[in-house]
RNA sequence: GCGCCUGUAGCUCAGUGGAUAGAGCACCGGAUUCCUAAUCCGGGUGCCGCAGGUUCGAUCCCUGCCAGGCGCACCA
């Protein structure tokens, strides 16, 4: 649809001998308004013909003629700029998009493939702290963004239900637990527990053995050991379970490690005979010198499995369990080292598919104490952040929109959805420092100013409909009413063309792994639908202005709306 | 010590092998008889960490250095 940046490169192939494709990839968006909507720089062409960039520019322009998309072409010095007709754009795009509406942006791109993603993966036992948000929002608006380009996705939690923090929990619950304080509150009564047996085994490290011989009986299917991490670990999911349906996220599959130990045997047993794995100071070792990278640990002296060996067995049974495309890992940068560790030796065993795993790496959330750390104890709740931004959300719209009905449940979006906007708006790589200022600011480039832009659209639409307006919108008779020139101030002309780069930020945010490119996307649409808002009256129009603005703006609705709904976000109408 | 990541405005961050490097926050001033002022408009800032190199052209690519973060055999 619209394809531009296609046409171009057919356009001048036929002109200058390149690659179509090639034309397209280098094509850029020129820097002001008054260039066009595509630029051609044409100093690689200089260099081929040996003329000045500037000469070739106006040759081009020159020969280049007008066509239905095409209103003129112009040399600017080096550049060749493309002006799109604006009519054609307007009377191709925005029927589009209000006649798909929700499913506006939709495509067949990955049809037939699987992409299998790991996000999110809690600690069992462990509360869950804003760092794991970072995974599940970024895991989260990928499974989305894959999914509307037509991939099959499959989203996983892989669950850290499994190692040697429960031979900890278990000793330090043999030690000090309550079963009724247990019951009360799971999850933090377990993370107590393992603050505590940290802090006793500074003074005490026999509680270390004690907590390797624990998980190593768990290994060994010891019927008390057993029974215990199986009552952690349900009550741990239940409560997991209820935050990810606060947050509207869902899994396809909660396989976590523990689900693979049944596959370990057979997965060490492989390896070594592949003649990869082989046996140093007592443990099995996956000597990995010869590609630059340390060695690798598949399992203890003691006999005690690791993480690696599980993450080893998931991928090989993922393979044939999906067939995958793709496997992404969203995990945090600090485990790096790990998965390129993992993706060579499931190379050097023969997985051709090793390639197709990527490790989708974010930064670190840090104090400015330092790090987080789940065993001090200095770690933030995401439930606390989450109440608190919803609390101010609902204090924020008692004093702005008093006689909103639902205050609650805007309240909910909007303050879910300046959490989730503030981890995903910037580059995922980046360290971030937590400060509840910032969490808790909902102004400039966040959630709610998108979403306000959304919600003033709707408050349109409801005025427009109780004035008898057909807000249906039928839209046959659009293209006319489009080609007669309204829309045609800079506010609107710009608000269309950020609409019409919609989809190809989505295909970016895909290929790249970044729904950052999205996030900023909906802020660049938002800040250009609210200049059209207060130098573009709609209602107050003319009859076929104001019908040819609610096309527009109804455009820029479902744009907002799908876009935030990929990010995980809702849009309200009233806010 | 070795490896990976980051370094852009006072702060938080975008950005692209190319046209004058941009936003938000903060600060100051302005806009509401009119569709939600959670908005909009105006005001000013940059050795793009440093030094070389490749290139017609580098903030972007390469090398070295500096600073911060992360990681490097029985945690995940």
């Amino acid at each position: 649809m619209l394809a531009f940046k296609e046409e171009i490169g057919y356009l001048l192939s036929s002109l200058t001998g390149m690659h179509p494709g090639e034309v397209a990839s280098s094509l850029e968006i020129p820097p002001e308004p008054g260039l066009g909507e595509y630029a051609f720089p044409c100093y690689g062409l200089a260099r081929s013909q040996k003329k000045p960039p500037q000469v070739i520019a106006a040759e081009l322009a020159a020969k280049i003629k007008p066509a239905e998309y095409l209103e003129k072409v112009q040399s600017a010095g080096p550049y060749l700029n493309f002006y799109v007709h604006r009519p054609y754009l307007f009377s191709r795009l925005l029927p589009e998009i209000t006649r798909l509406g929700p499913e506006y942006g939709r495509n067949g791109e990955g049809q037939g493939h699987t992409v299998v993603i790991d996000y999110s993966a809690p600690n069992i036992a462990k509360p869950f702290g804003i760092g794991h948000l970072r995974s599940t929002v970024i895991g989260n608006a990928l499974y989305r963004i894959y999914n509307i380009m037509g991939y099959r996705v499959v989203g996983v939690n892989h669950l850290g239900d499994w190692g040697t923090q429960f031979g900890k929990l278990i000793v330090a619950y043999r030690h000090w637990g309550d079963n009724s304080r247990l019951e009360e509150d799971p999850v933090h009564y377990l993370y107590n527990l393992y603050v505590l047996f940290h802090k006793e085994a500074e003074k005490n490290p026999e509680l270390e053995e004690e907590a390797r011989l624990w998980f190593r009986n768990l290994e060994m299917n010891d019927k008390e050991a057993v029974q215990l991490w199986e009552r952690f670990r349900a009550l741990s999911l239940e409560e997991f379970k209820r935050l990810y349906s606060f947050l509207g996220i869902q899994f396809d599959s909660y396989q976590g490690e523990s689900f693979y130990n049944r596959l370990l045997e057979k997965t060490i047993t492989l390896a070594v005979e592949k003649g990869l794995a082989k046996e140093s100071q007592g443990a099995l070792i996956a000597d990995l010198e010869p590609y630059g990278l340390p060695p690798c640990l598949l399992r203890k002296k003691d006999g005690a499995t690791l993480y690696i060996t599980r993450d080893l067995a998931a991928a090989i049974y993922r393979y044939e369990q999906y067939r995958f495309h793709k496997l992404l890992y969203v995990v945090g940068a600090e485990q790096t080292l790990h998965f390129k560790q993992l993706f060579k030796i499931l190379e050097l065993m023969g997985y051709s598919w090793a390639r197709d795993c990527v490790h989708i790496s974010f930064g670190l959330i840090y104090f400015k104490e330092g790090r987080m750390s789940t065993r001090e104890g200095r770690v933030i709740f995401l439930e606390d952040v989450l109440n608190r931004a919803l609390d101010l959300a609902y204090n924020i719209i008692k004093e702005k929109n008093p006689d909103l009905l639902h205050k609650e449940k805007a309240a909910r979006m909007v303050g879910l959805g300046a959490v989730i906007f503030g981890d995903l708006i910037n580059d995922r790589i980046k360290d971030i420092e937590f400060d509840w200022d910032k969490v808790l600011d909902f102004s400039g480039e966040t959630a709610p100013y998108v979403q306000y832009a959304h919600a003033r659209i709707c408050s349109i639409f409801r005025k427009a409909a109780r004035e008898g307006e057909d807000v249906s919108l039928p839209v046959d008779n659009f293209p006319d009413l489009l080609e007669a020139g309204f829309l045609s101030s800079p506010e609107e002309e710009q608000l269309v063309i950020t609409l019409a780069r919609f989809v190809e930020q989505v295909r970016r945010a895909a290929q790249e792994y970044r729904p950052s490119y999205l996030a900023r996307y909906l802020v660049d649409l938002a800040r250009d639908f609210n200049k059209f808002y207060h130098n573009c009256p709609v209602l107050t129009a003319e009859k076929s202005l104001r019908r040819a603005r609610l096309l527009l703006i109804k455009g820029v609705r479902i744009v907002l709306h799908n876009g935030l709904a990929l990010l995980g976000i809702e849009a309200p109408e009233e806010m």
